[in-house]
DNA sequence: GTAATACTATGATATATATCAGGTTTTGGG
DNA sequence: CCCAAAACCTGATATATATCATAGTATTAC
């Protein structure tokens, strides 16, 4: 695979392509490789960060411990996103945990590289500005799905989330698999409360499953029921 | 009251404050000034905005209709906070609307001005940025609030939110005064839960009332309900 | 000053969801 | 291949919260 950032295609998909040559040269001097296998973690709530990691491969679910235990799952990075970058900006630790949901591939960055291009680089900055600003809308999405939707059209909705960001198998099959447990993360509620969903969806023909996998059946409906029919 | 943003003291608490004496005053020259009475919008979600709004007294609610009609509160914004950034900076309408919940007196400031500031100032950029990295931690927190703690504790958490953040009057009351409506539409539920549970508070003396005035009595014990105790 | 309208309050009931408890099935390491 | 651990499933029950209904109480408008 290109180990080179100036050459790499998932830069495209994040605030690095405003980055000149020579910055991209500098930061691709400084960033080391990283491989994860599904389950480990890449850095956890509280951390203090050094770098931001980018990713070239896999899904990490970003998520943060409630005072009650239950770990909550804000946000899924996949392919192109950067995670960390809210803590280096805030100069902060991080607010949120980033475990893998699948084998990964990441690059990380250190701080200085991206520091130094923040003051040198309007566009970059701005890049990332424009990137923030799109995840502020999500959040402010999700925060109105999570006091409004029942916990139903909420695991619908996710479904449907997981189709358009992650895709398909050749079979139909949902390419990005979650446990059930992740699953009721995401949407915020009980694992047994997700696998009762589960079940129902199956038992109406909405989705079906095979092992751990899960294919959507009856797209049209599980869109009915997010929005509440 | 100062008519010159390059005086107005407000600044000093937003972004602005990155901006150069010439930058600022071309802003100060393009603005205008609005007062609104409470419950009047300054705008609606769907809305294009042409410009963002500087907050120089009073509050101004930020909501978002849910697909069921209810109002769900993302979040309140007060003195020297600036409202309409993020759909300005992604270059779209706007995901909430604004609706003052008292008095309010606020400077309009074109998008041209932030915008070629933004482009010519890498430090106005940057504190934007670092602005938004703020509101985005604040949102991760609500989601998880929202989905893991029950109404109660979300209640006791925003009178305690309320007292910090807005202070209280002579007489030991809130000086934001909320409807119940917006308490509930605040904590995500409704607005009978949310009479009701007012109501058990005052009973155990966790706080008071005098007409539509809020006093906080016990905060030690709201602090240690909202964490569920 | 009175009518109309919004806001607050409280009870009765229905419902969604969490919790507890017991299973079965699947998975991965030795 | 087997065993332990993890993941999944289902039932019974408890609980929080929404909803519906009704009435009192402020606020505003005429």
């Amino acid at each position: 695979m290109e180990q080179r950032c100036e050459n790499c295609i998932v830069r495209q998909f994040n605030s690095l392509r405003a980055m000149s040559k020579e910055e991209l040269k500098k930061v691709s001097d400084s960033k080391t490789t990283k491989v994860l296998k599904k389950g480990e973690a890449l850095f956890e709530e509280g951390e203090k960060l050094n770098g931001v990691y980018c990713v070239r491969g896999g899904v990490s679910k970003l998520s943060k411990l409630s005072p009650n235990g239950k770990d909550q799952i804000v946000k899924l990075a996949t392919k192109g996103e950067v995670m960390g970058q809210r803590a280096i900006i805030a100069e902060e630790a991080s607010n949120l945990s980033a475990v893998a949901v699948s084998d990964m591939e990441v690059c990380f960055i250190p701080k200085d590289s991206i520091a130094t291009t923040l003051q040198k680089n309007p566009n970059f900055t701005m890049e990332v500005l424009r990137h923030m600003a799109h995840d502020l809308k999500e959040a402010d999405d999700v925060i109105v799905n999570m006091s409004q939707k029942t916990v139903k059209q909420r695991i619908a909705e996710a479904f449907l989330y997981l189709k358009n960001n992650f895709g398909e198998t050749e079979e139909g099959f949902l390419k990005l698999t979650l446990s059930r447990e992740d699953i009721a993360n995401v949407v915020g509620t009980a694992t047994e409360s997700a696998i009762r969903i589960i079940s129902e969806f199956k038992k109406k023909g909405l989705i079906r499953s095979s092992g751990k996998q899960i294919g959507i059946v009856d797209e049209r409906k599980l869109q009915d029921l997010a929005e509440g029919f």
